[in-house]
DNA sequence: ACCATCGGTTCAAATAATAAACCGACAAGA
DNA sequence: TCTTGTCGGTTTATTATTTGAACCGATGGT
């Protein structure tokens, strides 16, 4: 692994439930010796995509990040664009709505929305990375990789995450293939108990699926009318999302998803 | 240099005016071999800070920016927390504001916004970085630093880039103090020609001074009454991000900035 | 058919990263 | 007060990684 590697991964210990973190912390969390760790965040610091803050010297992510993203955002609209569409879908389902991309080998977050309409809503501050087997954006995502991917995750172990986890790779396959048989995913209490979520994928110019718009609601709310307006409002968005990010949806999605309506 | 660093130095070089970046240009213009900028551009690449686009085999930017930002936003909302006051600033003064950050060496531009009210505008899309000489923020930003950093960046070349550029480092030793004497710093012509502007510092919970606020306006429209109203707005919009951003004001620009009202 | 340049690869030589021990400072416990 | 442990940070010789020049096939303009 290249030393370039080791500083970036770094960058990826810091999350919402640990956005704070010291040197012994960090040179162990990452499993490298104080001294290599040391000078990594020193130089991660001096381009300031970490800064040290407070008087326990502590590191966090820097301002440099906001810098980038902003550039980026203004070449390639994806956070900026997709949000107005997650926010309406959120209050037209009266849901969470929720919005992840697929970097590199694990599918993050990029932003949520949630609707004002119930007192209780499923919250999705938590859920950095989510897992491919247990959430239904994780197996929309996964549904539509090429098959080296999908073997590759499925080979790692599987952790069960509640009760109604589905653990085996066999089972997940015929799942996958089910998923991609209808164009969507659900998820019923895998990755938390008592949340109900459904999925659809999206995707890029070539037609690569890159990430998954999802609407996550408790089980208690999941009615067949609550789902069948879900499914209507997801492949809205999903469709909406695709377009705005310059990506094309494929034939098969764009029929199945039509069927669905 | 370390390897980490010549590695996010690559990052600088995708600005607005070169968005896409093919691998021997990248090179080129880092003054690395190309078999190096290879390795250090596919690490970033596999991290997602970077990534490949086209025909053409570019690069660019990644999402993973988009991930941290979110992040760091999370936990210190910076950016979103200061644009609704810059948008405020912009609609008051009907000039265009600019908000901008000390990052390590260089003062970067972190966002603006245009107001409605005039067919034209000063545009600030083009300035990623900011000379601290020639702009009020770059300006106001100096007189605030600790001296040794004044004179590094005063030992420096500084080149004349409009005919009103003060290019002189005794007179600009001058304008610095006169700076921190009124609290604020004007511009005229020395950066774009026909561009005035005032520019506010920013101060951190430890009275550092990390960023600045301003307003730029074509020169035409620069009247007395608009000078004042601007550095009336000024002060307020300086005041109301130092304060979201956990910072405080030094005694003595409260002073300043009282008298001035 | 030529020449230049593109993105990407190879491999010996050079350089930068690494690990362990150490430092002073600080805080909790005995 | 005197350990004891941990903190952030530094030093050093050893080691492994990075580096640069040459090279590849593909592409495109002359």
């Amino acid at each position: 692994m290249g030393t370039v590697t080791k500083a970036l991964e770094l960058l990826n210990l810091f999350t919402r439930q640990r956005p704070l973190i010291g040197l012994s912390d960090l040179a162990r969390l990452a499993d490298l010796n104080k001294a290599t760790c040391y000078r990594l965040v020193t130089e991660l610091c001096d381009f300031g995509l970490v800064e040290q803050v407070g008087s326990a010297r502590e590191y966090r992510l820097g301002p440099a990040v906001l810098r980038l993203s902003t550039l980026r955002e203004a070449q390639v609209p994806t956070r900026e664009a997709a949000m107005p569409v997650l926010q309406a879908l959120a209050q037209k389902t009266g849901e969470t709505a929720h919005l992840s991309m697929l970097m590199g080998p694990a599918l993050h977050t990029l932003g949520f929305a949630y609707a004002t309409t119930h007192m209780t809503r499923v919250t999705m501050e938590d859920a950095e990375v989510l897992p491919f087997h247990a959430t239904s954006s994780g197996l929309v995502v996964l549904a539509f990789q090429p098959e080296p991917f999908r073997e590759a995750v499925l080979a790692q172990p599987i952790p069960r995450l509640t009760g109604r986890t589905e653990t085996s790779p066999e089972a997940l396959r015929a799942r996958l293939a089910e998923v991609r048989g209808q164009g969507f995913a659900e998820s019923r209490g895998a990755f938390q108990a008592e949340v109900h979520s459904m999925a659809v994928p999206l995707f890029d110019a070539l037609g690569r699926c890159t990430g998954a718009v999802a609407v996550a609601a408790l089980a208690s709310r999941m009615t067949e009318d609550q789902r069948r307006l879900i499914r209507f409002a997801l492949t809205g968005a999903g469709s909406e999302i695709t377009t705005l990010w310059g990506g094309t949806l494929p034939a098969d999605i764009v029929t199945l998803w039509r069927l669905a309506a």
